[in-house]
DNA sequence: AAGCTAAATATATTGCCTGAACAATTATGT
DNA sequence: ACATAATTGTTCAGGCAATATATTTAGCTT
């Protein structure tokens, strides 16, 4: 069992995806920028995008002597550079959001770019696995379908739970309803459709999306907090994502016993809760949380003390995570970030009073995306790693 | 700027770091032994050794037919191999903790052997930087005397202090007497001796220092809880230390926060507090915290008594940290560490009402070692990485 | 058309690993 | 004692990937 192999051959890879993962982040890239950026010489770069073409990855752009774009601001002198892109129709991956009660899946092409994307819902909570595998099929299918192109043609599905994953993309505990539901999700794909299915807590492919596409744009330690009707969190320290022994990493239970928390209810069961208990003109019935934020956006006395509750009481959360794993940022996400803007200024004053090291607070512009957003760049993590091995199917 | 240059000469980089790694690991290796580790051919492990020997790093036991160790089992036939191991003389490295009060350096060799020690105090608290580092000085070259080596023979320094220590070595925080002195004192040693001075946290070294010669043996998630004074953790996440943007990853502010906790005061400061503040025979006076443990370990009832309530304290406290990390083993260090083994069984048994993850609790071996022992393997961290980089000085 | 320039290509060379053939050294069986 | 098997070491041709250097190419300028 080799642990360390390094053979000649492993250099290739090792530079192939180096370039690869280049031409992805830029629109086109030409053999002077690929040099600079991997340290190659311009033989050894042209080498490599010639094997990336002949695999199908990437495509050169004919230069038709035309107008050539010279949309580089220095002037155009010397020979016309070669002009490598993505060739992002090569293949799909799927993004897949399975929650409690409904299911997403989006598909993505090679760039990240959301060409279908369709959803389900689950019939009862307690239905059988073989049934909540169904449901998620159909909307892989349909997201597919919805995206013009076919299983065939997809190369990785990224998909997210609300239960602890751990790093080999394994469902540990036993006692939720997805006890085995890992295996069987992914036995149940690889047999339908050949795909490889990566499972990663939700909380985490939500980090892992607003990096690539939120407001935590680069930024390498950041937290992501799924805020709606549960907290949860997802951790990323330098660039990686934190599991933790058994995958909950980021587990909120010790809420509980915080001060001013007490629970790990989210912002949407909170809002709730209180306007229920406040007794307003709707006591009794089911407050939308979405109302109290309206009522609040209306300037509704009561309204507006229960944000300011909501505020201190995530100026706590926040703070608590703030100390142990000290984040760069900390982003709201999930379905009320849209609303939770409003708590900011709230939560960002309170900060210094619990934490010496207050972060950065955002919301997430991703909304109820967020989790398939990660799902996607994680299935894109793993077809850019595997690049080399994986087959392109062929062109349509 | 190259930033993922691959070339042909990173090959033997790391397969020579491959090699060596192994062979530090155990007495003698030969070659069939690191063929089936590196996955390579006996011809290229045999040259990477021969470069191994060259630039001193290892060497090559003769073997004089007489008697050669039938240790392995197997019945011994065939050609006997070449056997190689460290050369653990080669170069030493220094494990410093720098303490509020007092400062320790520990030298050792390339194996991790400690063969030299020395320790040192500071005049008063408020003393300026320069006398600090010649305190510091002072202690590693009595260290180095002791060990009869001498400085130049010092291939890196690993430095521990209780302050945030971001990833690249460098102290952000500037309102503890630690500000600038990070690198006052990497540039005082750099000019004085030519060392390489590696700062860390000082918990984030006692998790290095427990996961290599501690209770934390090879385990990848584990936390290790300074407790004496004032709290501390050191995370360590699927083998990495994690330190956050500014290197207050592990701070335990949060505390302040958490119910029944209230503060990041440390074992002995709490059992200090309270027997005191319990008004035993020697009530009003200094009572020390090893006296409370003394009396527990005697029957005294009021110590008993102390003592779990400190249980049940340090069961919330690991219970917190092991709900947001969800580490495989927390580690309960420091000078307090000896005698907070009996606090195991009350604290073990508490934390399933607080977690639902528990993770298993030890006390550390290592004592009041722990820091300077995970120095040193900083050290060697950065010896080994840079191996083929380093020039090892002339033998002696 | 001549000249300039940046990029691409062609050719030779080097470093590192593999694979196979061959040599060395020991234990075992008769 | 001798042959045989087993294990390891040594040597050398070959391949792959990258570099270095020289040469060619494509577009623009004058």
């Amino acid at each position: 069992m080799p642990q360390s192999a390094a053979t000649p051959r492993l250099l290739r890879r090792v530079n192939a995806q180096a370039v690869l993962a280049f031409i992805r982040g830029t629109d086109v890239a030409t053999g002077t920028e690929l040099m600079a950026r991997t340290g190659l010489t311009r033989a050894s770069v042209i080498a490599v995008c010639e094997d990336l073409i002949r695999r199908g990855w990437i495509r050169e752009l004919d230069t038709p002597r035309g107008d050539p774009a010279p949309a580089t601001g220095s002037a155009r002198k010397g020979r016309p550079a070669r002009r490598f892109e993505l060739n992002h129709g090569a293949g799909y991956v799927l993004g897949i959001d399975i929650g409690a009660a409904t299911t997403t899946a989006a598909v993505a092409d090679l760039r990240g770019t959301v060409v279908g994307r369709s959803s389900g819902s689950f019939r009862a909570a307690d239905i059988p696995a073989e049934e909540r595998i169904a449901v998620v099929d159909l909307a892989c299918r349909q997201a597919l379908a919805a995206a013009c192109t076919d299983p065939a043609r997809v190369l990785a599905a990224g998909a997210g739970i609300a239960a602890p994953v751990d790093r080999d993309g394994n469902v540990l505990v036993t006692q939720h309803f997805w006890g085995l539901f890992d295996v069987g999700l992914r036995l149940a794909l690889k047999d339908l459709h050949g795909w490889t299915v990566l499972l990663e807590n939700d909380a985490n492919l939500a980090a892992l999306g607003e990096r690539w596409r939120g407001s935590g744009a680069g930024v390498d330690d950041l937290v992501v907090l799924l805020a709606g009707e549960r907290l949860g969190a997802g951790v990323m320290e330098s660039g990686r994502l934190l599991h933790g022994r058994a995958g909950a990493a980021g587990e909120m239970g010790y809420l509980d016993m915080v001060e001013g928390v007490g629970s790990s209810d989210g912002i949407a069961s909170l809002a709730r809760q209180w306007s229920a208990a406040g007794g307003g003109p709707q006591a009794g019935g089911t407050a939308s949380a979405r109302r109290v934020f309206e009522d609040a956006a209306a300037g509704d006395p009561a309204a507006l003390e229960i944000l300011d509750r909501i505020s201190e009481r995530m100026a706590r959360v926040i703070a608590s995570i703030a100390s142990l794993i000290n984040p760069e940022q900390v982003v709201i996400g999930g379905a009320v970030a849209e609303s939770a803007g409003i708590l900011l200024p709230g939560i960002t004053s309170r900060l210094p009073r619990f934490t010496a090291t207050p972060p950065r607070v955002t919301v997430s512009p991703l909304g109820d995306a967020i989790v398939t957003m990660g799902a996607i760049r994680h299935a894109l993590d793993y077809v850019e790693e595997n690049a080399l091995e994986l087959a392109l199917p062929a062109r349509r």
